[in-house]
DNA sequence: GATACCATACCGACCAGTCGGTATCTAGCT
DNA sequence: AGCTAGATACCGACTGGTCGGTATGGTATC
């Protein structure tokens, strides 16, 4: 192995280690001794690899969001048509949620640190508002294209985003893995109905 | 002032002096010793009023879902009619969730504490269960008086509470409040539409 | 004089980050 | 090919400081 690839292995342990670090006692609870001691590193090696423990986290941060845009990116490729996107994504929204489960510790880490720390707040929220335009862009063309009626796609699009977040955080809560499959198909599908057509 | 009125409110100063630096600075990061500066307090009293940092918060918890409790019986108490009270709810839901607001960042720290910590977890869950309990009996009520369509009450239940929380996070991002009140208001409306009666 | 209430000094553990040093590799020169 | 200067990757002891919690003592009230 080059010098090259062993450094880059020694980041990547760094990095999984400290997931699993944040995930278990959380950001401000992890030591970095731990985190070298569990990615079998030394301080050294750390600090050589990153500035702080914070750009770490943050390092950690943007990758996850990274993941998020390519994974929001491959559900726009596949269904440029709104109208049967929008049917089918409540039956799948089970799944969805339920793969999805894995990280939302990491989330919800992120958030809360967030709350304390001015960088993990920047870095968290500039994307949040990107998702929330693309979201609404996403109602538009449902609304143009004859699939939901016509209500403010802002709106709409934060009501999506909001039982998301919602229904991914009560998962946490839940030890039955079959509600958390159950619960976010059966909720998006009221929410659908919401958005389809007025009743009354 | 007697003796136990003094002790009172070193207790209230201490409480009070505890939340403002939990919401600053979140649990892990907020130190005794300042906690006891901005009571104005000495470590002994701390000591003698709580057994452990631990401790301490625990008891904002308890006082805080006590709070949670209290507000849900009026809820209950003002609106018998699961009808009427369902229909009126999403007008209500920008108002409500605009005052509800300021105690969220309380609440996520809670959450995100109790990922890490055993005895933080038991006392947060357990009120959750019994609150979603609570919602199903009340959209079972609903159902029975033919104010909504029928379905599985205690997903359509999950589904109300995780909308609202993930409504509520979805406030602490956005610093315009008029967001915080519109976007739940069309966000229940939404929801409540798809409860109502099967569109199709 | 017993007890509840509070103050202060202090302890051992721990923590993020530093720093002097080593080993390995690469580039350029001869 | 042999040699060397410098860069890169890494090591681990150490520092200055913070933390939760305790031990001990004082004082006002019952």
């Amino acid at each position: 192995m080059s010098t090259q690839e062993r450094s880059e292995a020694t980041r990547q342990a760094i990095l999984k280690a400290a997931r699993a670090v944040f995930l278990e006692q959380g950001y401000q609870a992890a030591s970095v001794a731990e985190i070298c001691a569990r990615a079998d590193v030394s301080k050294g090696a750390f600090y050589h690899h990153f500035e702080t423990k914070q750009g770490l986290f943050l390092t950690l941060m943007e990758d996850w969001l990274a993941g998020i845009d390519r994974q929001l990116q491959a559900l726009r490729a596949e269904a440029p048509d709104m109208a049967s996107a929008l049917l089918h994504i409540a039956d799948l929204a089970g799944e969805i949620f339920d793969t999805a489960n894995e990280q939302v510790p990491m989330f919800l880490e992120f958030w809360s640190e967030a709350r304390h720390d001015r960088a993990v707040w920047q870095a968290l929220v500039e994307p949040y508002r990107r998702y929330e335009a693309m979201f609404t862009e996403w109602m538009k063309e449902g609304m143009a294209q004859g699939a939901m009626r016509k209500t403010e796609p802002r709106d709409a699009a934060r009501t999506l985003v909001a039982l998301s977040v919602g229904l991914l955080l009560q998962g946490l809560l839940d030890p039955e893995p079959s509600r958390r499959v159950e619960t976010p198909r059966h909720a998006l599908h009221l929410l659908m109905d919401g958005l389809r057509e007025a009743p009354r």
